[in-house]
DNA sequence: ATTCGATTGTTATGATACAGAACAATTAAA
DNA sequence: TTTAATTGTTCTGTATCATAACAATCGAAT
């Protein structure tokens, strides 16, 4: 199975590359791009991601607010460098996320008694509520993916198999 | 493992949150991120990343050029749009990329003789030579991934499971 | 109690990635 | 020969992401 020197079947249709520049570019030890991890990894996270995006359109929500709504719901009066930190988000670039969570009402900052500086942050009662909408709409798309995948035993595959790969030893 | 009432460990020492914030925000199947698919492939693909960028800055090469290159090296002679088609870029965006590469001396365009409009893409001589310490780099870098993930079965595994995720049928 | 370093939220800024519209040159189709 | 489609390109706008700086506040050391 060496493809180096084969002919890849659409460029063969179009007759195309020409011999002498397929010695010139013959390289050895090129991979294909599909055994290629990362190049899979980002290949698959775009496919989901575009799902996802897609599946939220509706209620404007990207992957970053829900993942943001998601730790509120679960863990209520975090601050705001505790989550940012937590979803890999520069505490930075959290604010104007936070900010619009707050503006459509969904989220809220409240002051903290004990650290005048920190802001601890929960959901609204409108919050929950659409938090509830948000995991039956995340549901359908779930499902849809563990359907893709042949079942839910084959997620949890997955989900060990990427938690190989970050994990930190 | 009801987790959704359970004070998470980090809260339960900084005394928070407080009892009646909990039931309030008690939201039931809010599932914790780190069983979300979409999450953790996100995160994965993240880390594999940072690897890949970081063992390619002495070469100053983006993921997106090591892509291109790799697909020149393995089939020299394809036009800009079936590589960038090929690879998820926009046309419009793989202009620039290709100009980068060209300055560079390690690509060209050269005139398709069938079609003037469009250009077949070549590695030249010295970006075969850049390809093959590109390939080098890579190999560790990917060698240090199969490492984490058990294996080349692992590996296998994982991208057979990747696979499935993006198949359309 | 005071000084000093660290933390928290914030603003501002720049780099990069990504998508869409429009356009000239060219090709293919009617 | 007119018409439609393709190719590469430029322009533009919009997220995304990182970094630096800053005021307010806290904690710790003296």
């Amino acid at each position: 199975m060496s493809d180096a020197t084969t002919r890849p079947p659409e460029a063969a249709k179009r007759g195309r590359p020409r011999l002498d520049e397929l010695t010139a570019t013959d390289v050895e030890g090129i991979p294909a791009l599909e055994t290629i991890i990362g190049y899979r990894l980002r290949r698959a996270q775009l496919y989901v991601f575009q799902d996802f995006i897609e599946s939220f359109t509706r209620m404007k929500l990207r992957p970053a607010e829900f993942s943001v709504l998601s730790v509120m719901a679960r863990r209520p009066g975090l601050k705001q460098t505790e989550i940012a930190e937590e979803l890999g988000i520069k505490r930075a670039n959290f604010v104007a996320l936070m900010d619009s969570l707050e503006r459509r009402g969904l989220a809220e900052r409240r002051k903290a008694d004990t650290d005048k500086r920190s802001h601890s942050l929960h959901l609204t009662p409108e919050g929950v509520r659409f938090v509830r909408k948000m995991m039956a709409v995340w549901t359908a798309h779930e499902e849809r993916l563990v359907e893709k995948l042949g079942g839910p035993k084959e997620r949890d595959r997955l989900i060990e198999l990427l938690d190989r790969v970050v994990a930190r030893d």
